[in-house]
DNA sequence: TTGACAACTTACTTATTGGTAAATAAAATG
DNA sequence: CATTTTATTTACCAATAAGTAAGTTGTCAA
């Protein structure tokens, strides 16, 4: 049950990382299979067809998400404090050998998705947004962010320039991503 | 000589389109044929492999793009309308079936490219870039942006954000890109 | 100790993929 | 008119895709 169980766990974390790495339709089942030296058919066991993989996929990166954000240390930092520990998720992207952003990868291929995987997609698009306007909107309150327009506008520049700059840092290089990182700091930071 | 050159602009209008729709690895040679009613050889007499289709369709759109910047009509607008109309060329594609934009589409299937075109998406992506660095540093000089940092750091926040909003608009609906751009505009907005 | 269940493997299947070689039809060229 | 050349089809191929059915093995509880 517990050397089991981490097949399970093993399958999917290295499918997460192949879908950040290559996108939905660029891993197949063997690609998992020969890792971990398992059959192909020992991933159907656990996911019947690709759809329930990509579902698990999604489904528990937004459990963590729900997890990160609510843990007492997150909730009870300052906002500017929240969005670094936000920007660092995304420099762990990086450090993992240049993948993208979840949300990223689910959206560029959404139109190929299994309709469970859109509908978990769209959840979990919509949970980060929720949250990334309520970290500006309380440092707006606080005075400790200033911009101009709704806490919404900003809280869709910052999600979209960071899974953009992800993405460029594969044709760009890794400066990208840091260099929008500032760049949002500049422009949120109050005076 | 006209009939049949239609058919390889055909095959590579068709080509882009479903890059855009689905990703370099979410169509085949089968979805081309079947829409233009041709046999799949045709495509390979035209393009043998399917890394000579994606090497084309990323120099024809550079092509399309240094015409675009160079035109005297664009050259001769000012800054801000130069980003206007750079704009409208990302509401394009959203009216266009929620395409995403050619390099967030590149940029994410990055890692499974063939190197010829991981070396054009490069090349893409910097030209890119290189523009709207120069629009920026314009716009910055003739006292008509006002931003902090400098002008490549703006350049990235604006075309990660985009490419990112584009995406998202497939999973949060298309106000997403809108809302970007407002933000983008009362952020480089003098004063 | 026996069965029941969980966790697999073996052995397929069917469809699709990108790709090739050879035949053929249509146009242009001399 | 004959002959190249260009555009295209026919007819393949080998590899890979996702997926299934029927076993096998090990563990644990009654």
């Amino acid at each position: 049950m517990s050397a089991q169980k981490d097949t399970k766990v093993k399958i999917l974390d290295l499918a997460e990382n192949l879908l950040l790495d290559r996108g939905f339709n660029g891993f197949s089942y063997a690609n998992i299979s020969s890792v971990l030296k398992i059959k192909n058919a020992a991933i159907h066991y656990y996911f019947p067809a690709k759809a329930d993989l990509g579902v698990a996929i999604i489904q528990r990166a937004r459990e963590r998400f729900a997890k990160w954000t609510q843990d007492q240390r997150m909730v009870a930092k300052p906002p500017a404090e929240k969005l670094e520990a936000f920007f660092r998720s995304y420099l762990r992207f990086l450090e993992a050998g240049q993948q993208v952003c979840l949300g990223g990868a689910l959206e560029t291929d959404f139109k190929t998705l299994p309709p469970k995987m859109q509908v978990e997609t769209q959840k979990f698009a919509s949970d980060i947004l929720v949250w990334m306007e309520g970290v500006l909107d309380e440092g707006q309150e606080k005075h400790i962010f200033a911009f101009p327009g709704e806490a919404k506008d900003q809280a869709i520049l910052i999600l979209s320039s960071l899974q953009g700059a992800l993405q460029m840092t594969r044709a760009v290089g890794p400066s990208c991503l840091h260099l929008a990182m500032a760049q949002i700091r500049r422009l949120v930071r109050r005076e």
